[in-house]
DNA sequence: TTTAAAAATTGACTACGGTCAATTATAAAA
DNA sequence: TTTTATAATTGACCGTAGTCAATTTTTAAA
């Protein structure tokens, strides 16, 4: 049988997150480097990789947790009665999602997008935003014709669409707001806006 | 003045792209090494990145190509009448997308969601993509409370996210054709479809 | 031709993620 | 306590992307 898990193991793996959140602090997630990471912590490179898989295993439970606390407080707001309301829900999160590309990057690989044998802490916050976004859809002011589920997964497939076109260059005109705006509104609402109205924003 | 480019150039760059080319059909795209195409195309390592800023570069160029060709025969197409149709025109070119994990991730990395300064060969065919996309959207059997443009951009969307949920391990029982027919289906003809119904097929 | 500037190529070198056989620390059994 | 099995740690080592000062080749002007 297996033995409990010893006092020197989680204080290892606490010093090494601890670096690691520290170093993040100081050089954002992208300048982070594991030969930093051991070094700070006190510890030889092989323990870091008998704590965590590899680089992108520690950043998907760092990332992981910074999204799940945006989520908390997602989760406290009342259901989001327009677009606009919505909007102001949602967009922290996704800023934090976009401050780095590599953060982006990352969730990317990590979110469904993941090889996940096991889901990982990134999989999982999207399961738990889609499940917030559902319950909210269930007997809201949008379409019913579709599942709230289906819908949540709609929101999720244009939010990273609107944050992925705002990395791009030629695209980054249009604030992620506005973009998801235009989106949500012919997602959640349709019919509720003229074609004409549409070719005129997108000009 | 700038001087005109050189044969030889033009003659190393194309070693280099066949050597790589040749690797991936080997090897596939994942198991491209730079010193294995710098061996085959004969040249030394400082070669390879004085043609290509880095190995993503490379796979933009590579991978774009690839999905050129489906476009282009996506382009000749009639314009679909049903979203069976318009899965039987896409289907081909996002199965390319999804035939290696690396791909996707390369993909994702150069598509709009590329922090591209200037606008690289993947990003082209996004963007072609679209405009393929919009022309067929112009005047179809589809909704036209949006744009065209914003549409396409929503197929963009849904595909993306289709791909990344069907590499996903608890999420990659549902055949791609179908959870991007479930999308689009929502996404185009609002309205067609019941609550019920999809609820029953999402359980 | 000769020469000088520009372009292309070279390969030793660095950075950094990741591996693994050997070592040390811990906890349960004798 | 001593012994023994298991868990944790170590650091030299490897693979591979990417760099750059030095060298060679090309082109065009003198």
């Amino acid at each position: 049988m297996a033995r409990a898990v010893q006092q020197r193991t989680l204080k290892t793996r606490a010093r090494l997150t601890d670096a690691a959140r520290q170093i993040i602090a100081e050089c954002g997630y992208e300048g982070l480097r594991i030969e930093e990471v051991v070094k700070r912590a006190g510890v030889a490179k092989g323990t870091f990789f008998a704590h965590f898989h590899d680089k992108d295993a520690l950043m998907d439970i760092l990332i992981g947790a910074e999204i799940d606390s945006y989520l908390d407080r997602i989760e406290l707001r009342s259901p989001p009665r327009t677009i606009d309301d919505l909007l102001d829900a949602l967009l922290p999160l996704l800023e934090f999602m976009s401050c780095e590309r590599y953060v982006f990057d990352v969730i990317l690989r990590h979110s469904g997008a993941a090889a996940c044998d096991a889901i990982g802490p990134i999989a999982e916050t999207f399961a738990r935003h889609d499940a917030v976004v559902a319950e909210w859809l269930a007997d809201g002011p949008f379409r019913s014709d579709v599942s709230p589920d289906l819908l949540a997964q709609g929101i999720q497939a244009f939010s990273v669409q609107s944050i992925a076109l705002n990395f791009c260059a030629i695209n980054n005109t249009v604030p992620l707001r506005t973009r998801l705006s235009e989106y949500l509104t012919a997602w959640l609402l349709p019919g509720s806006q003229s074609a004409a109205a549409h070719s005129a924003a997108s000009a």
